[in-house]
DNA sequence: AGTGATTACGTAAGCGCTTTCGTAAGCGCT
DNA sequence: AGCGCTTACGAAAGCGCTTACGTAATCACT
């Protein structure tokens, strides 16, 4: 890293060039009050003129205002989160704020040390996206930070997972997880499984909780529906097809509780000679941009990504409230050609 | 934003509960020499006992030295872009570095905003990634800057891009472009149609230059083959492909200039009912994670988007040398399902 | 014309850190 | 004991900016 980055001109030299104090030449640039417009502008002309580009850190420094927000995400590689953080840079260039974005490369553990960096940075406002633990426990140390953080006036948001004493932007996840099992089974599958993630993480414990719903509802035993964990990936919905193939052979549909998964089935099925769907159907969870665009298209429940990452983003730079704010991201089963009424 | 950030402790705290002077714990902490082991011990240990966290701001003012980095992209939620970025957040954690990352959201007129805003946040590095126009005239804005930035000791480094002056990390496009040609020859076709984004942007120039060179060498004559520009996503993929088989309906095999691209042409086809690869074979470039478990599985040009993101970093980290470092990415064409030899 | 209120600008005090410089203590040596 | 030399630490000067405060000048009134 650089060390001498000192010739870079100041505002005194501005102040200087545009014969005003610095305090006026700081005032001018910043569009406080207690200028004339005309000196005003002739600092800002000067300003122009030299290429002067204020120092964050020193107008941090003394002003105590940040102009940059954290974004803590699982793995930016992974079109869920790209496409939650296209949202938050959306609206972080339209408020001119910079976006750090720190990513755990889906090691739960790095999340606090990624909170910690963002918390040094002094950035006005932390937003983490991406499951939390249902055991509270596993992440109290980073709730710790969060809160100390808040109270130190900085603003906090989540994304998809709650964590009382923040704004949170929510998929209603349960809901979503009912709806898309109340498709398959609308379209008269009975013999249905389930490629999961890891069930410690509330997503997948909620949509795991409104597939039940749904299979209670309509009279089958959630314990009779095989769930089969693996990781939260591609590669994972491969594995969990290949045991639902091997040890359910007369499973009908099955259920993805994300599209990466979902991409993973469709990938293991056709591998096996299986077709989608006319011997098996197949139903996703996110919609991801690929989704549509996949052989078969995928049926899966549409969350809307970036605009959760909007939302979120918008709730931080609000004035903080009392108590949080919540925002409910909409959900809607998707229908796509992955899933046909079952032929056995 | 926040605005009283002021109830955080300070280094002052640090050393007063520490007995020793300010001078003292900041060499503790930093790992400066010239403090004893047992002193500079009690230090930290009091530090991480109050939960302290230095100021940023503080300390790249006082020190003149950045621990945070660039990152310009087109598009984060473009999966390309996405996993370069993967790779540069891996290697800035490992570095203790925070990552700034802006987005043009494919507007290149905001690329130059961009990098004003990362050289206003003082960091250590910027890192601009994706491709640059063929007329240099319409970045040479962005370019001073980025000099500018360069002579007051910044380090800059490019990805899929010349910059003369900067180090570059570059995927040889028109090597795989004359690569994925010659696979598409091998197999015997001779009625090539080529799905191409905007030729003013060096990458794309770069591939037609590789495709045109292989079909030179093979005896056709490159204005003989129909190349139809449009958007460089998946919509484009799709109305490219449209035009193609209403105007050049002999077509044996597509070539999109990138996955997105190719992931629409798929999908136009599928539509139309024109089977991949029996009727039409269809290559891409990028392989984005998901090409593989398309249906058919993408035969494309493998670029290590990540690889190419984590040696930008690196480069940028190294000592400056006089003249510009190259590492060119290796390319390397992956034969899946979507290509065959034609039938007519 | 004289009063107080308002406006436009300058002076200077920090923001929380790093780092130069100075000093006192400790060391080995003659 | 006295010398120089090293080492461990503290005092204080900034880094480049914002902002409270002070002060002239200008204004609207009576």
């Amino acid at each position: 890293m650089p060390k001498e980055r000192t010739a870079t001109l100041r505002l005194q030299d501005v102040a200087e060039q545009a014969g005003v104090s610095l305090a006026t030449a700081s005032r001018s640039l910043s569009g406080a009050p207690g200028v004339s417009e005309a000196v005003a502008e002739r600092v800002r002309e000067v300003a122009r003129r030299l290429g002067y580009v204020a120092n964050v850190h020193a107008r941090s420094l003394a002003g105590g205002v940040s102009r940059s927000v954290g974004l803590v995400v699982h793995e930016i590689g992974d079109p869920y989160f790209a496409e939650i953080a296209s949202g938050v840079l959306r609206v972080g260039a339209r408020e001119g704020l910079t976006v750090q974005i720190c990513h755990t490369g889906r090691d739960p553990e790095r999340e606090l040390d990624q909170i910690r960096l963002l918390v040094a940075n002094r950035v006005g406002a932390i937003i983490v996206a991406g499951s939390g633990f249902v055991d509270a426990s596993k992440q109290a140390a980073a709730k710790a930070d969060l809160q100390a953080f808040q109270r130190a006036g900085g603003r906090v948001a989540v994304i998809g997972r709650h964590h009382l004493g923040a704004d949170a932007v929510l998929p209603d996840n349960q809901k979503g997880g009912r709806a898309i099992t109340e498709h398959l089974l609308g379209l008269g599958h009975r013999r249905i499984a389930v490629a999961s993630g890891a069930r410690e993480l509330t997503t997948i414990a909620d949509r795991m909780t409104g597939v039940e719903e749904a299979l209670t509802a309509e009279g089958i035993d959630p314990a009779s529906v095989p769930v089969v964990e693996a990781e939260f990936t591609r590669a994972g919905g491969r594995q969990a097809a290949e045991r639902i193939l091997d040890e359910h052979p007369e499973t009908t549909a099955i259920l993805a509780l994300n599209d990466d998964m979902a991409i993973g089935v469709l990938s293991a099925l056709r591998a096996r000679g299986v077709s989608v769907p006319e011997d098996v159907s197949v139903a996703g969870f996110d919609d991801v941009a690929v989704a549509q665009d996949l052989a078969p298209s995928l049926t899966t429940v549409r969350l809307p990504m970036a605009e959760m990452g909007e939302q979120a983003l918008l709730l931080a730079l609000k004035e903080p409230s009392s108590r949080p704010r919540r925002r409910h991201a909409g959900h809607e089963v998707v229908a796509r050609d992955s899933t046909a009424p079952p032929r056995r």
